[in-house]
RNA sequence: GGAGCCGUGGUGUAGUGGUCAAACAUGUCUGCCUGUCACGCAGAAGAUCGCGGGUUCGAAUCCCGUCGGUUCCGCCA
């Protein structure tokens, strides 16, 4: 007999039909019993109405999480969780499993903490929960490209090990290239510029590595950076409305491929304005003053606690979840930056605020070779280094911007997980290099 | 790099100087239970309270050290 998956069960009523997965959860009501079975999908309830249908499990001393087939008739029943469960089953152990798990995963929520779940994490993610909250990464993922694809986007993979330290900012992870210094790339920065010259649109989803020894709730060493560059741009302000839209077909997306996901997690989904409203750096400093009288101004950048207040000033003055900050400093933006033309000390740059956190970093770079290298001697920056970098610029590139979204931070503004390590399935942070 | 907090059965917690040879929930095991869906009920097993030292008549509890974890800041997505 063919297989199903517990997801499709609603379309075989009355028809014999065979699931297979893990036992979720088994409950022993007496002269009933209710076995879940969960598999790659979701679950689905199978009922035992006779002892004898559970000598398989007996037999193989087979507890939670023992690996089976369950073949049953489909039936409509008001009773059963989601409606619908398997009558008269039949049961085949796969690979039993004869000891509980370290985790429980039959229950609604995993009870574990954070470091007993990122420990067992191998198992933690079967959860339902975890599993559909993995699953909304990918639906993530599948939107942006979506989105790109539809307008004329071409998907790049960049090299991850690179010779030079790029930017500046973030440490990197150096490692040891056939007794050559070598470095994980911290962002694909360079390379989807250089690429602007060949397909003018392109976008890449991959790791990023960062060595920054933070432990906050906000950052991982590894993280998937969800990055786009594209040319032939006014200003800033056309890659915010790119931005913007593919923001609303991430979430279109989500809400199309992911529904029972966002429904078990009880997400709380953000509209997404047709234009999200934005304020100037300045500006928001100065808002800041006035609304919580804690002085910022000259301030080169926003503190965690300031994009809070913005983002709750943008809830209440838009209704809206997101915010673009615009304009931010010159000097703690990295060189490549295209600075304003009426106010040069101020940049046409910007971050968008997702539910009081920075979720992207983008803006529009100089495209002039001469103006990189003026920006490389201001910043005090050998030129050598960017040699092949700036080849792209000598030879002729357009006005160009671009932006990385951070994929595990929009999980966890959209899902109100307490940390990124949460979001994703293997955190990398400064003290967890395993599972 | 700086600061704070926390380490108690498999898991999550309570206990902050004696009444603790450690409590509760959940999981596990045994028995009962025919519609559960965090099933229910009865019972059982399971912890030298992270580790080392000190204070004290007495330490899970106070102090010092150490190891581990975690949060915040800086920085960033």
């Amino acid at each position: 007999m063919e297989r199903i998956r517990t997801t499709e069960v609603a379309a075989h009523v009355g028809e014999r039909v065979q699931v297979a997965g893990w036992l979720n959860t088994l409950r022993r009501l007496g002269g009933i019993t209710f076995l879940v079975i969960r598999d790659g999908w979701g679950t689905v309830q199978s009922v035992a109405q006779d002892e004898s249908d559970l000598a398989p499990l007996k037999e193989a001393d087979a507890g939670v999480e023992s690996v089976l087939t369950v073949e049953g008739t489909v039936a409509s029943s008001p009773q059963a969780p989601g409606g619908f469960e398997l009558q008269n089953i039949t049961v085949n152990i796969i690979t039993p499993v004869t000891e509980p798990p370290p985790l429980t995963l039959s229950k609604r929520e995993i009870k574990a903490a954070q470091p007993t779940l990122l420990d067992h994490a191998v198992i933690g993610n079967r959860h339902i929960t975890r599993q559909a909250m993995l699953r909304l990464g990918a639906g993530i993922m599948m939107g942006f490209r979506r989105t790109l694809n539809a307008r004329g986007f071409t998907e790049i993979q960049t090299p991850k090990i690179v010779e030079s330290a790029t930017e500046s900012g973030a440490n990197v992870f150096k490692l040891d290239y056939f007794g050559k210094p070598a470095y994980l790339a911290q962002s694909p920065q360079f390379y989807k510029q250089i690429m602007v010259g060949v397909f003018e649109r392109v976008y890449e989803v991959g790791p990023v590595f960062r060595a920054e020894p933070h432990d906050t709730t906000r950052h991982i060493n590894e993280y998937v950076s969800l990055d786009v560059e594209f040319g032939f741009i006014q200003n800033h302000f056309t890659v915010m409305a790119l931005l913007r839209d593919i923001i609303a077909g991430i979430v279109s997306t989500l809400e199309e491929t992911c529904s029972s996901e966002l429904k078990l997690l009880e997400v709380r989904m953000p509209f997404v304005p047709a234009e999200i409203p934005h304020i100037h750096f300045t500006d928001a400093q100065e808002l800041i003053f006035t609304q919580h009288k804690v002085d910022v101004r000259g301030e080169p950048d926003l503190s965690p606690q300031d994009e809070h207040w913005l983002g709750e000033w943008a809830q209440e003055k838009f209704g809206s979840d997101f915010l673009f900050v615009t304009g931010y400093p010159m000097r703690k933006r990295p060189f490549y930056t295209y600075p304003d033309p009426d106010r040069p000390e101020y940049s046409n740059s910007f971050d968008l605020v997702f539910r009081g956190t920075e979720l992207v970093t983008g803006g529009q770079r100089l495209h002039l070779y001469n103006d990189y290298l003026r920006a490389l001697e201001k910043a005090h920056l050998p030129v050598e280094p960017f040699t092949t970098y700036l080849e792209a610029f000598r030879y002729g590139m357009p006005p160009h911007g671009g932006f990385a979204i951070g994929l595990e931070r929009f999980l966890m503004q959209l899902t109100g997980l307490p940390s990124v390590k949460l979001t994703t399935m293997f955190p990398r942070d400064i003290n967890r290099l395993s599972p």
